[in-house]
DNA sequence: GTCTATATAAAGATAGAC
DNA sequence: GTCTATCTTTATATAGAC
């Protein structure tokens, strides 16, 4: 049987989808406050440092969610450059059924935050290296030297951050299916 | 000589470099005020639809920046992969000597309001298919045909895109130097 | 066209009863 | 741990003198 969802856990699951929407600014503790029903004592009493302290915590769920499901997409292929397409075609085909990015985004809170709140850019640099990791050994297992693997895994995650910006702004996929035609020649062995 | 900035050039000036560095949401009119010098009134009176219209107008002027930028760096070499390469690498070193990014990203506002300010989303999109036709006509000029030509612009338009979050992030210019490692494996005719 | 003072709403944060 | 009421600051926006 599955736990009940605490008041926290709810408070930072609202905030984390709400931060990937509207980002960090854009996102009041009130609206936090209304969509997920807690109360604002609530609020303070599981985050006593405020909005910052639930951001940090809310990048935190992020990361957890996009390392789980980018190791899931990246199982089981036969080559890199199809298991890298695989993932890019997931993202694409959810974006386009929801019409919104869930969890594949921290690019926005990184943008908004790294110039005026430190703890949130280290936050987010955090969140990144270890997808970055996650992408370079999946390339090593694949056959990559380990360099190499590691200039690959930062093109792909930039490659990816990017293509999904252009996708929310186009509101279509289109982008993400264009980058992931182009995949195979970066991954090329 | 040069003419003087006007009162909206200014505004508009100080409202494109705040939105760049801090998004549309971190950034408050009041703050445009006071950095700008210019009094709230005439912000009213240049701009009577308020923030929103700051924006567009902003916008539309970090991508005049963009073109002319882009257009430079990729004038006169020998290769596309060159070309580009040199444009990243500038992009790299203007980040690694100023620590901000100036006139490189429009990503960050185009994501914060792409599900919520749809005149916003708008000016982000025309912006990036602009640049795109750049990226797609140069690389037509260097050979490539047409379909391929803009395949490839969305794809190094994302990787720009995502370097530069990267790097923000990182505080550091090395993912843009990563992504320009890879460059001429995408670029191989 | 410029500038100040001010209205009004919303933000983040806190106090204290239960 | 939960909830409401409230404080303070800041946001966007306006009015009206010059």
């Amino acid at each position: 049987m599955k736990k009940k969802e605490s008041t926290k856990e709810l408070i930072l699951r609202t905030a984390s989808e709400l931060f990937q929407r509207q980002g960090y600014h854009g996102t009041g503790l009130n609206q936090i406050i209304e969509e997920s029903g807690a109360p604002k004592g609530s609020l303070y009493y599981h985050f006593p440092n405020g909005k910052e302290e639930i951001a940090v915590e809310a990048i935190k769920l992020m990361k957890k969610h996009l390392l789980e499901g980018a190791a899931k997409d990246l199982e089981e292929k036969d080559t890199a450059a199809e298991a890298f397409q695989y993932h890019i075609h997931k993202i694409a085909s959810d974006f386009e059924k929801k019409h919104q990015m869930e969890g594949v985004q921290i690019g926005l809170i990184a943008s908004e935050t790294a110039a005026t709140h430190e703890s949130l850019r280290n936050s987010c640099q955090h969140a990144y290296a270890d997808w970055q990791a996650l992408y370079a050994n999946r390339l090593i297992a694949y056959g990559y030297e380990k360099e190499m693997a590691n200039d690959l895994a930062v093109t792909i995650n930039a490659l990816i951050e990017g293509a999904v910006t252009l996708a929310l702004t186009s509101a279509s996929g289109s982008p993400l299916y264009s980058v992931a035609r182009q995949l195979p020649s970066l991954l090329k062995q």
